[in-house]
DNA sequence: CGACTAACTTCCTTAAGGGAAGTCAGTTGG
DNA sequence: CCAACTGACTTCCCTTAAGGAAGTTAGTCG
């Protein structure tokens, strides 16, 4: 389908959709963090061929996302891990799920719900300010120019 | 391409991906936040064909994350403008620009900064619970199963 | 030794994305 | 008053990614 490239963009979003900006891949992210491990597991539970399922498995093995592990030679089984650069984009899923939830979901109410371990409540996601603290949502924000806002940012192109 | 429909899955995270979850959707949703707003500057800024920039718009517009204003009759001249639903959706921008910040800038620096109107310090979103207000991330939490965990979730599919 | 399972790969069809060109309303310039 | 121009798309064609089914390989179990 001959897709535009987004990982040269200087844009962090455009970046970040590069490595995910795929529909099926969230949700082998969400999978994976909520357990679901195996090859025919994700198959299965997502309904996806597993010629795309493969295909986004390298991908994001590619992106160091996921890690491909094997916990049993003899007979060769294999599961998914996430990285720490995978589990920290799992944060994105509960915030994507903060929006389903308020905005598409249907009368019976949230299918899932995340119990805080700090506090052992029920609770979702808010934005806070890493300085202050205080809430801090796209509407609170202006956004300016940084360091990176390059016409290219391939290595050494620094800004004006 | 014949893809998949995620709207019906019972999963907050695959309603939000059916709306937004196709590459293009979250960065006509950048540019409209930042004031890119006309059909013609967004082609030009995104560097998308004309043809996908149409469909993607009637997409967010059919979904209520934006809408079509006639800013001028006479020449008839539009722009694109955020609903509610669409400005809550920048937020998963913010949280994108985040990690593509911390795991995919380059040498340069991160390509925006977000300048806080409460604080007027340039930060970063940090994900807290609502319940408690302690820092709440993907690895802080358990996932419960929800009322609106039934199979398929139509109109009235009260889960179990 | 044949059936079975995990984990893929190959092949084929369909449709979505890219790009160029065309369309249409209305406005400005000579 | 006709031509050129602009904003805002639409149409057409080509390429390639997604879906689906079937096939493959390594190894275990009965």
């Amino acid at each position: 389908m001959q897709r535009t490239r987004f990982d040269e963009m200087a844009c962090s979003i455009a970046r970040t959709l590069d490595v995910i900006g795929e529909p099926w891949s969230p949700l082998i992210l969400r999978d994976v963090y909520v357990g679901i491990a195996r090859f025919d597991e994700l198959q299965r539970d997502l309904g996806i061929s597993s010629k795309v399922l493969s295909d986004r498995l390298k991908w994001l093995i590619d992106h160091d996302v996921l890690e491909r592990r094997e916990y049993s030679r003899r007979p060769p089984r294999h599961e998914y891990v996430l990285t720490q650069k995978g589990r920290e984009l799992c944060d994105l899923l509960l915030v994507m799920a903060r929006w389903g939830d308020r905005w598409t979901a249907g009368t019976s109410g949230p299918p899932v719900l995340y119990r805080h371990h700090a506090c052992g409540q029920i609770g979702h996601v808010e934005l806070h300010c890493s300085v202050c603290g205080q809430p801090m949502r796209a509407t609170d924000v202006d956004v300016l120019p940084g360091p990176g806002s390059g016409e290219n940012v391939r290595a050494g192109a620094v800004g004006d």
